[in-house]
DNA sequence: CGCAAGATTGACGGAGTTCAAGCCGAGTGG
DNA sequence: CCACTCGGCTTGAACTCCGTCAATCTTGCG
């Protein structure tokens, strides 16, 4: 159970494996957002020496629910779906992760959902065990972590609400204004807003079919309350009306 | 921010106080359910300094969603019940907690939902910096209730599942199934259930109203999956059949 | 330019909601 | 001891939002 540093031997799913580390994780774009904000230089070697880099092309499985759970993720760029599904096909997404987001949180023997590119996906990868050793020797990033699966709780409970209680227009506003949201966090636009998930994958994530998902873009698009832009853009025409539609009906 | 031993003065809600602690946390007896499972003697005795017990009627508010988060707490017995509210009254409980379980793991300045009492519930509450410092010095509590997040993260997400994609038999089958899981884990009977909440509960929680979790209820029954029994107990009669309804359609 | 995959739109149907009575059972008081 | 009451549960009838099925349109790309 012993850390063996340096070791690189790895492979996850089928995923590029650029074993050469260039810049090393003082040159990560996203650190400050990460499980690995609280950490010195030290901490920050360690934690290179044990992580790999992954890159992940849109439709490309990172891993499935029931697998053995052997790693852990950072989401570096790019935009991640996971996701439940019951026998016969029907899907719930649970969310989309973004840069910064930490993926694998479940502390099960085996992934209790799956995860899948969107877009062109890099990931920093951990083997279980040597992230715990880490995790042992630094309290900090212990409470980082705990203080992330606070967070990703909260947002789990209001998709709860979401999906249990609001309308598809009252959803689809509520998810173009946390698209936003994430967005602004991850330095990127968040007015006129990319939305890189194709219908299917909205949604599912929203519990609705992409019939209605497209109907009601259309309505809110007639409303003059979004505009739908070229290349997956929106335009968030009226935020505040937007704002009132996500929060209530 | 130290912890002063000793210190007793406390009110949380308006639950009955009562100060003198006769046995302490070694007779617990979920402890071997709860973040206090890990702890030697000195670490129960540390919790013990800081823990007050509260007794709550069915019905009284634990917390509201919004309010400051000085609390935490371990129910030690009853049933409670966390939801959301829209503005216009639309609630989703997202969660019913049972003995042993652990009420506002948030980690946000406010607590981002309410929590109220389905029945007589009895809590252990520890005030939010007392049990932080707790945590620092006990990295296997600390350990513990990363995994409890992380349950409770996987339990958010079959949920999801449920709300988003699920009909209404499944979500009343799937419903009974956990209750009788939960019952089982915390020693009370699972076949013959029992259901401490009341039809419109059930239905906040599944996402549905009260008249079609009756119609359900009904349903069930008369296929002879359940038996509908006084003190609102339900026999599971064809568990297999439940089960298998449950997981998907 | 032409194709294929995704997005939109339309027509129709159904699962679940809404509104409105009844029913049942536990607690209360005469 | 029993009628009364009140809240919660059940049942019925009509409606509606969203799902289903099917056709058309758009867009990105070779």
């Amino acid at each position: 159970m012993k850390a063996r540093t340096g070791q690189r031997e790895f492979s996850v799913a089928s995923g590029d494996n650029d074993a050469a580390i260039p810049p090393a994780c003082t040159l990560c774009g996203v650190r400050s957002l990460t499980v690995c904000a609280p950490l010195d230089n030290a901490g920050l070697t360690a934690v290179d020496e044990i992580a790999t880099r992954h890159t992940f092309e849109p439709g490309q499985t990172i891993f499935d629910e029931g697998e053995p759970s052997q790693h852990l993720f950072n989401v570096t760029d790019g935009t991640v779906k996971i996701y439940k599904l019951l026998a016969d096909g029907r899907r719930q997404i649970t969310g989309f992760l973004f840069s910064g987001d930490f993926l694998g949180l479940a502390s099960e023997a085996t992934y209790t959902y799956s995860a899948e590119a969107v877009t062109t996906t890099k990931l920093c990868c951990f083997r279980h065990g040597q992230l715990d050793e880490l995790l042992q020797r630094s309290p900090q990033m212990e409470r980082r972590l705990l203080a992330i699966a606070g967070h990703e709780l909260a947002e789990a409970q209001e998709q709860m609400l979401l999906l249990g209680r609001k309308t598809a227009k009252e959803r689809v506003a509520s998810f173009l204004l946390l698209l936003s949201r994430r967005a602004k966090q991850t330095g990127r636009s968040e007015d006129p807003v990319h939305v890189p998930m194709n219908r299917t994958d909205i949604a599912d994530y929203l519990g609705l079919t992409t019939e209605t998902v497209s109907r009601t873009f259309t309505k809110l698009k007639l409303e003059g309350l979004i505009r739908l832009l070229p290349k997956s853009m929106v335009a968030l025409a009226d935020r505040q009306q937007l704002s009132d539609i996500a929060e209530t009906s």
